[in-house]
DNA sequence: CGTGTTTTTGCGTTTTATTGCAATTATATA
DNA sequence: TATATAATTGCAATAAAACGCAAAAACACG
């Protein structure tokens, strides 16, 4: 590979994550270390990046503090980067949306192998980042509110697959209520996951834990791990612990 | 071999894979490193290639990452609001994705009622920014390149769709060739597209009229409405004219 | 034809560019 | 602070490019 067409590559890289990893790189072009960093200094001196400890970000970068709460976004990173060492490569995956999600999506190491199914556009366009993975959007009605497809089509969908492993987000858990939800749409919606999934991850953040709302979704048995920021022995999660289900 | 079938023969080879390597080249055309750099000096002084250490670029290849939709947007936003007009209450509408759609989207007006079936995730989701449409997204494989779901599960869902009105981008349209397109599976995509709408209707910057590539989707015929950022009397426009075709 | 001129080409040499390795220094993370 | 990880630096091997030169081929034209 010629030295311009990796230049090309780690700007089309940076363009799309915002950040590059020298490691990646490393593997990703099959050249050394050295060649790497060299290339992202000539990239510097030509004012297409900045170099930090452990690889590169796009001049862009500082203004892409953009979306949501700042304060549960570390959070939310946590949860992620714990949600992370679930997946190995070449496993289907079906994730739902969501803020905590899309954080996930972004903290997958840059050359995963997978298959994923989701019902959300936003996490699709992330998916789509990642040379190695397989996306597949499920198509439906679309839900103003949770930026997700839903509906008859959508259920019939997921009933006709079988992932490996499903994620998602979640607005309450509660240790003997379970997993909860506000409107009906949604939790059939999520009824229909964890049927199409062999074990089901809730990523939620700690201020979700014990909270029960109208409709269940299902059991706490019904799930496998229960990802949150808080260490996994922190006194809040006594009460899933009890449970038959992996705290990380 | 005379040195003009040499030219022609490196720019055929740049045109296939937007990249000669100069050693290839030497074993290719059997002759010196040198003959060969000299070609390529040639070459780049007649503006068809560029070189770099090890052989040579397409003009194009370059151009890949640098993101010319910048200057572009205006007349996006010209197109955009041209095809509004096009659209009633209670409509169905089915659009494709791409710049050039989604700003169409966001020049709708604010309380238009309407169904909208889409490929674009990016489109649904500025879509779900209107109270009154209905929003359906289209789902199967999700392109990295295109950004938007295709493949034979798409294509069975748009079978079964008969909307009034469908938008799409377009990457070549010719008067004589039609609306063209370089991927098999896009190609695919857009018949299905077409005839899955009463009219369609083909949001087109000027700067790729009258280009043909290697796929044809449909005659110039087939289409209802061609939206260029031009006035409708612009001289570029006289060979869309002559069909039965729509300008606005 | 023949002769002088121009173009094209390949060879040897020098110069420059690219890349990986090893040793050292700096930086992060538990 | 200790340990792992990453960055820097100088160096050497290799690959590519540039340059001058000369042989060969093509061309121009009386």
């Amino acid at each position: 590979m010629l030295k311009k067409e990796r230049h090309d590559f780690i700007m089309r890289q940076i363009n799309l994550h915002n950040r590059v990893l020298t490691s990646d790189l490393v593997q990703l072009l099959n050249v050394s270390e050295d060649t790497i960093r060299r290339d992202l200094q000539e990239l510097v001196d030509d004012g297409l990046l900045f170099k930090v400890h452990g690889g590169a970000l796009s001049k862009s970068y500082h203004s892409s503090f953009d979306d949501s709460t700042v304060y549960a976004r570390d959070s939310k990173i946590i949860i992620a980067k714990k949600a992370v060492n679930l997946i190995k490569d070449g496993m289907v995956v079906l994730t739902g949306g969501g803020t905590t999600i899309l954080e996930f999506i972004k903290q997958l190491p840059q050359n995963i192998e997978a298959t994923f199914f989701t019902i959300s556009p936003l996490v699709a366009v992330e998916l789509a980042k990642y040379n190695n993975i397989e996306v597949i959007l499920i198509g439906g009605l679309f839900s103003k509110n949770s930026q997700v497809t839903y509906g008859g089509q959508v259920i019939t969908q997921l009933s006709e697959l079988k992932a490996d492993l499903c994620l998602m987000g979640t607005s309450a858990i509660h240790p003997e209520e379970g997993l909860t939800d506000t409107y009906w749409e949604i939790n059939q919606l999520k009824k229909a996951m964890l049927a199409a999934a062999k074990k089901t991850a809730v990523l939620c953040i700690s201020e979700k834990l014990d909270i029960a709302l109208r409709l269940r979704v299902c059991h706490i048995e019904s799930i496998s791990y229960l990802i949150t920021e808080l260490d996994d022995n922190h006194e809040s999660l006594t009460g899933y612990l009890a449970k038959e289900i992996n705290i990380l």
